[in-house]
DNA sequence: CGCGATGAGATAGTAATGCTATCGATATTT
DNA sequence: AAATATCGATAGCATTACTATCTCATCGCG
C-alpha cells in the first residue's frame, strides 16, 4: 500500500494521515491553510475550524505545526526524488542525467499530487516559502538523528553523485549540490519579493532559472 | 554621531536603541540570548529577565522581537558592508576586490564590535542561522517596502557589481550574488548540523568555504 | 529652587496560542 | 452483541505577545 519502499514520513506523525479520511483533509487543508496566512500565523485551531473539526483531534494526528510542515516538506522531497529517478530513466549520460534533475528542480507545478487532494504548485510554493524554517531551529540535531531530513539529503545526494560522475575532481560536489538546490528555491522566491536579488522575472521563472542552475553547476564543477 | 550617512536601521525601532544604556543592553543581552536559546524559544520576558529589567521595558524599544532580529541582521549586514568597503581600498582590480568581498563573507568572526558589546562571532552565527526567517514571512513585502532589506540588498548588490566588472557577459549576475552570499551562512551551517549537505568540515570551515565560494563564482561567472 | 519632560521599573490585565485531558456518540470490527 | 477505534465537544492551563497605567528618579532649564 505504501509507496515508497520505507515509509518517508515515519516518525513524523503519532497517527498515520494517510489512513483515514480526517487524516487526508488535515494534511490537504493544512497545506493550503499554511501556505495561504503562513507558517507563524498558522495554527492547529486554526486549520480544525476550517475543516470543521476541532482542535484536539488534529493533535491526535500531529505533535505540533512544525511536525506537519516538516511532514509536507519531506513529503515533498520524496515526490521530487521519485520523478528524479524516473527521469533518469530517459536520459543516459551522467551529462544528460544531471541535466534533466537541474531542470525537474525548476518546474514551478510539479506532475502529479504528491498527497491526495494536495495542489502541487501550492505544496511547491509552500516549501519555496517555509522550509528553511524546518532546519533553522535549536532541534535539527535531534530530527536529524530522528531521520526526518532523509528525503532531502537522499535529493541531494543524488544531485552530488551526478556532479561527481561529470566532474570526478571537482572537490565540492555535496556543497555544489545543496546549494543549487536551495537556490532553486530562494531565486523565484527573490525574484518575487525581493528583486534586486534576483536576475529572474517575478514569474515565469523557469526558463530563466534552469539556465542560471545549469550554467552554476556545469561551469563550476565541470572546471 | 551615526557611523553611517543613511541609518541603517531607522524606522526598526521604537525607540533608538544606541541613546540609552539599557538600549545598548537590549541589543547586547538580546543577541546573546537570540542566539543562545533560539528565535522562537526567544520572548522579551526571557531577556527582561535576563537583563534584570521587564518587558515592558524592552516593549519601548522594539515593536517585537521580529523588529528585533531585522535590527541586528541589518546592522550586521551594514557593518559587512563597510568592511567590504574599506577592504576595497587594497585591491586594484575588479578580479581582486572580487576575491576579497568573497573572503570577507567567509570570516567566522569579523573584526571588530558591530555593535556596542555585541561579540561578532555570537551575531555572526546568530544571522547564519536566523537571518531566512526575516524574509521568510508574510509581511516581506510591506517590510521591503519600508526599507528594511536594504542593507542585505546593498552588499549583495556590491558583489553583483564586481561580478558584473569581472565578467560583463554574464546574464546573472544579481543572483549568483545572492546564492553566493547565503551559500557563505548555509553551508557552515550544514557543515555542522545536516553534514550530507556539503563538504566542508564541521569547524574550521573558512578556508574550504573561500575555496568554494571563489569557486562557484568565478568559474560560473566567467566562463 | 522648582518645573516639566524623559526614562524606566512595577504591576495588572487581555486575547491568543500551544497543548492535555476527559467524555460520550458513532462507526467498525470481531 | 461486545469490544474497539474514531472523532467531535468541552474544559482547562501555562505561556506568549502585547497594552496600559502608575510611580519614581533623573536631568535640563528658567
Amino acid at each position: 500500500m505504501e509507496g515508497f519502499a520505507v515509509a518517508p514520513n515515519a516518525g513524523l506523525y503519532m497517527k498515520d494521515p494517510t489512513g483515514s479520511e480526517t487524516g487526508r483533509r488535515i494534511v490537504a487543508e493544512g497545506t493550503a491553510l499554511m501556505e495561504q496566512i503562513g507558517f507563524e500565523a498558522f495554527t492547529f485551531k486554526k486549520l480544525a475550524t476550517a475543516m470543521g473539526s476541532t482542535e484536539a483531534t488534529v493533535y491526535r494526528y500531529f505533535e505540533n505545526k512544525h511536525r506537519l510542515l516538516l511532514y509536507l516538506v519531506n513529503g515533498y522531497w520524496a515526490g521530487v526524488e521519485l520523478r528524479m529517478i524516473a527521469g533518469f530513466a530517459s536520459a543516459h549520460s551522467p551529462d544528460a542525467k544531471l541535466k534533466t534533475a537541474l531542470a525537474l528542480l525548476c518546474s514551478e507545478a510539479p506532475a502529479g499530487e504528491p498527497f491526495a487532494g494536495v495542489d502541487g504548485a501550492v505544496l511547491h510554493r509552500l516549501v519555496a516559502a517555509e522550509s528553511p524554517k524546518v532546519w533553522l531551529t535549536k532541534e535539527v540535531d535531534d530530527e536529524n538523528r530522528e531521520g526526518f531530513f532523509l528525503a532531502y539529503k537522499r535529493l541531494c545526494g543524488h544531485v552530488a553523485d551526478l556532479i561527481s560522475a561529470v566532474a570526478p575532481e571537482y572537490p565540492f560536489p555535496r556543497s555544489l549540490a545543496a546549494t543549487a538546490v536551495e537556490a532553486s528555491h530562494a531565486q523565484p522566491y527573490f525574484a518575487r519579493h525581493l528583486p534586486r536579488l534576483s536576475d529572474l522575472p517575478a514569474a515565469g521563472v523557469e526558463r530563466d532559472l534552469e539556465a542560471f542552475l545549469t550554467g552554476l553547476v556545469f561551469h563550476t564543477a565541470a572546471r
